[in-house]
DNA sequence: GAGTGGTCTAGACCACCCG
DNA sequence: GGGTGGTCTAGACCACTCG
């Protein structure tokens, strides 16, 4: 997982795995089978050699080899069948879709240009739905960022976060007047609370009055309403956000798994 | 894996794994875990004795106490921290939410009576979209069911699913007439291709004229617009379904990780 | 420096699938 | 019965964190 991003597309022959960098030996395993998918070298459907085979070929132990697999199983891109052997999955579905991001990275991700106003920035009480998803007593306070975010010049959502005074005042407060929206996981990070899961609550709505006339927007046109909670990975509440996306500018992809 | 739902739940003390019956042990490590998370046995934030001790109080090697641990980080239920320990994560978000269900499990799970009549049942040539989701030629046939959903006896869903007739035609022909949606996916697995994931992308729309109609719902009402691929295990698409839910009634909860 | 998780070995036996 | 993945051992050394 760590090591992943650095070597991702490096080319590597199967044989080739010294271990002359501190790269682990399953990374590099495992980033030469990718590899190998990626180009076609391995087909789709096809069985891999079985685990003592690579094992051998590689030059390391069975379990080595596995833990190198069991990350690719994870990613959708292999799956094994007991007492049959280990395949390459067909339109090897990757996970992609399941993975975290912020509006920025995301549209970073499809080549969009983001760009987000601050409307306003404030510090308030918590109000009991906050709270109750902050992990928040009732009269703690929060800091409240309400942002309008353009995608290519498009007013395409309304946010409006909620973050845990307590937490993260100073980070925050130290880089105001010009604060960056962008990169607010790297300040909950920087203060040991690195950004590791979402629950999202996806609705449908209409937009009222007050919402179509800041999103220059019809009243009545559809709204693909996310109420999200951010959590860092000690399972700590770090954000709560309510989110309203224009319907026909917006849509949500994600990827489940039995 | 497999063995998750046998003895989740299963009452066992920290010293009692004997591998009487055929459970394997970092099953039942996992599990015995797990139920001290439930139990507060184990509290929230608080760190688990090392993997070292784990494994001499187990009786077992490092290697098979981290089996154990490592599916109990899957599910969100623990972190580690190299270098200072593993801990039970705080509010411990399960990973529930992006677990890959049919409408049926799902209701109930909580409770909902769900109940589902066919409106249509044919077999059509696929369309471009529905060919290119389910990897078919455009001249192929597929299954077409279109089904109205109700929970606890409120319509919510109109449901569109498209099946591959080349795999399944005989599997589902063969209870005709009295189909049962509900346990489709069990033919699927029967034809040996079990149900593995989904990439749905949700959209929020407006109810037009025909939908209202059917859906008894006033034409313009917010409609939650659900595209989904459903893929074996092997990566095969097994099905597609267009899926329109009442913005009222329904909302969809997912889990995300980074 | 002590304690922890991260990686890795070189075997072993079992359970499953198929011809 | 032969080949495969599933489980498990009893060690080893390294990398990281913290006091």
């Amino acid at each position: 997982m760590i090591y992943g991003h650095q070597i991702r597309s490096a080319l590597m022959s199967m044989s080739d795995i010294s271990n002359t960098e501190g790269i682990p030996l399953y990374v590099k395993i495992r980033e030469s089978l990718r590899q190998q998918i990626a180009s076609g070298e391995l087909e789709r459907g096809q069985k891999l050699p079985s685990e003592d085979e690579l094992a051998t070929k590689f030059g390391v132990s069975r379990m080595t080899v596995r833990q190198g697999t069991s990350d690719l199983i994870d990613d959708g891109l292999l799956y094994r069948r007991h007492g049959v052997g280990t395949f390459v999955t067909l339109p090897h579905i990757e996970r992609d879709h399941s993975r975290l991001t912020n509006f920025f990275e995301n549209s970073n991700m499809h080549g969009i240009h983001a760009k987000a106003s601050i409307l306003e920035f404030e510090v308030i009480h918590a109000t009991p739905k906050i709270a109750q998803a902050l992990l928040l007593e009732l009269d703690e306070f929060v800091i409240h960022i309400k942002t309008l975010r353009q995608a290519d010049d498009v007013m395409v959502t309304l946010h409006d976060a909620y973050i845990p005074h307590r937490l993260f005042s100073e980070v925050i407060q130290e880089e105001l007047p010009d604060f960056d929206v962008q990169h607010l996981w790297s300040k909950f990070e920087k203060k040991g609370y690195p950004v590791k899961q979402a629950v999202q609550k996806i609705e449908a709505r209409l937009a009222d009055q007050e919402l179509a006339k800041v999103m220059h927007i019809q009243a009545g046109a559809p709204i693909l309403f996310k109420e999200r909670t951010v959590y860092a990975e000690d399972g700590t509440p770090v954000e709560f956000t309510y989110c309203f996306n224009r319907g026909d500018m917006y849509s949500l992809t994600v990827t489940l798994n039995r």
